[in-house]
RNA sequence: GCGGCUGUGGUCUAGUUGGCUAAGACUCAAGCUUCCCAAGCUUGCAUCCCGGGUUCAAAUCCCGGCAGCCGCACCA
């Protein structure tokens, strides 16, 4: 088995993800989480909230809907551009881009091109096939995006949205009259977004229907360069993994030696280096920053880099993460289209705010948890950081007689109502450890003898193996000191 | 979407020139045992991707669908 058909065989055994709809063949793109998937991704998002919302007092969480009516998504340039121009072989069924098969032709850029654009310029170049050299049926537009039908005529036309960075621009002059005219300077949603691929493959990673952490920072550049500027100032020590376009390899770099960028985009390049390095414990040597050329990214994004990690599981390096600079782009359309104002008063007049995105792709995110986190050495486990772990721990009788089953009960239900705990009496210890090792539960905490003389309890590490003893009176402030990183494993070792 | 290969208990696999009650390992559950890392014993649950066809008889052959893998294409 490949180190992806193992893992997922593992996610399905003990209830990460797995394929939507099985009982019925499932839908290619399409992915549940079960009740361990679950816990690991609330706890993702929680720890996502409270790294990103914690950079500042003025960011805020939003809600929004999943379902966008036609013309904003007009508006954002989707309805026209999110989409491919598909041109179909009648010969062999081969099918092509439009815009790439004419630039593969003139060598010049036809991504701009409308359907009769291409259409007569294809007529004009009279292109074949280049599987068959047959001819090509008339070009079709695909939008990507799943249309629907609101309310009972059938023409009021909307869209499941496909990205979320939407409903935060739609909501911006709301959230600023809300905040007593206060720009918000960071405006973030959790949630769904919708693309409807041609043909998805590589599991978690390209779905159909999937989830996105986005925080949209909005500032005006002549007035809030000090804001950032300082942020930046305060931090700036830091080494990170990048690779820029024209570099052969990836590099370790100062972030200092990038400062022909700005500083609000060299700030949350750092935060967003340290949440994968810090709080997901990635290791560095599996984290780079990418910049992406001009050939590479989207017309409205200024500047663009993407955050990746090596998965072994998928053989590359892979996009998880993109910070995006989209200038004004977002606001002014809108504005546009919208007739409503979205610009905001400063010493130079109104300006429209500019977008610098961070778009996380969630599910991503958890691929690469259990990707860099599953191991098969000597034993099958898991190693997550334990904040994000789906049990925080777990308690087991040493033996299932002697008062010892009843008093490992007492203990988890006490524990419980403070940590994500799990309970086990059945097969042996050693099974025990096993099966919690496997689904990345951090510590394990064994009633034996001992405990009903001296109240005392063993707490086992998953990464080691180790097991230190301590007051079970103790027990809830260990726990909490090691979650919280205040004192390691280690630590409480050479105490022990 | 195209071409090739594939789909068997929860997981992984055997069985596929049509033919006996579809087999094994692990897992899981109940119990026994067990003084710390998947031990052992007993008992038990559960399967031929879906639909149609051929045939006395289909997991096996044929057709259609769905899904997966590889290659091509695609991934604003």
């Amino acid at each position: 088995m490949s180190d992806k058909e193992d893992l997922e065989s593992m996610c399905k055994r003990r209830g990460f993800v797995w394929q939507s709809a099985e009982i019925y063949g499932g839908g290619s793109g399409f992915y549940d989480y079960g009740h361990l998937g679950t816990k690991l991704k609330e706890n993702w998002k929680k720890a996502w909230k409270d790294f990103f919302l914690g950079l500042d007092e003025n960011y805020h969480l939003l809600d929004t809907t999943n379902i966008l009516p036609y013309k904003a998504l007009e508006a954002s340039g989707h309805v026209d551009h999110f989409s491919d121009i598909l041109i179909k072989c009648e010969r062999c069924g081969s099918s092509y881009r439009g815009d790439h098969l004419i630039e593969d032709e003139t060598g010049e850029s036809a991504e701009w091109m409308d359907l009769e654009e291409i259409k007569s310029k294809l007529g004009e170049l009279k292109l074949q096939c280049p599987n068959c050299g047959g001819d090509f049926m008339d070009p079709e537009n695909f939008n990507m995006m799943f249309k629907l039908e609101i309310g009972p005529t059938g023409d009021n036309i909307g869209f499941l949205r496909p990205e979320t960075a939407q409903g935060i621009y739609l909501n911006f002059n709301r959230e600023y009259r809300a905040l007593r005219k206060r720009m918000p300077m960071g405006l973030a949603t959790i949630g769904r977004a919708y693309r409807n691929e041609i043909s998805p493959r590589q599991g978690l990673f390209r779905q159909r229907e999937f989830e996105q952490a986005e925080l949209q920072i909005f500032f005006v550049p002549s007035a809030h360069k000090k804001f950032f500027k300082e942020k930046y100032d305060n931090e700036k020590k830091i080494y990170m993994r990048v690779k820029r376009p024209g570099w052969e390899e990836t590099k370790e770099i100062d972030v200092t030696e990038m400062e022909n960028l700005p500083e609000f985009f060299l700030y949350h390049l750092m935060k967003i280096y340290q949440f994968y390095r810090d709080i997901m414990e990635i290791k560095e040597e599996n984290i780079r920053l990418r910049e992406l050329s001009d050939e590479e990214k989207a017309f409205y994004n200024k500047i663009h880099f993407d955050l990746e990690i090596y998965f072994d599981t998928l053989g590359g390096w892979k996009e998880v993460d993109g910070l995006h600079y989209r200038s004004d782009y977002d606001l002014k359309k809108h504005q546009e289209r919208s007739g409503q104002k979205m610009s905001i008063p400063t010493d130079d007049g109104r300006k429209v705010p500019h977008v610098v995105e961070l778009s996380f792709g969630v599910d991503r995110n958890i691929w690469a948890l259990l990707d860099k986190g599953y191991k098969t050495d000597d034993r099958n486990w898991f190693d997550l950081p334990p904040k994000l772990a789906p049990y925080t721990g777990a308690v087991f009788p040493l033996v299932r007689k002697d008062g010892l089953p009843e008093k490992s009960r007492e203990i988890f239900e006490d524990l419980n109502e403070h940590f994500d705990m799990f309970w086990d009496k059945s097969g042996s210890i050693g099974k025990r450890y096993a099966r919690q090792d496997e689904i990345g539960t951090p510590y394990c905490m064994t009633v034996d003898y001992d405990t009903l003389e001296e109240n005392t309890i063993t707490v086992r590490e998953i990464r080691s193996g180790e097991q230190i003893r301590v007051e079970v009176k103790d027990l809830k402030k260990v726990l909490k000191n090691l979650l919280e990183g205040k004192k390691t494993f280690e630590e409480y070792m050479k105490e022990d």
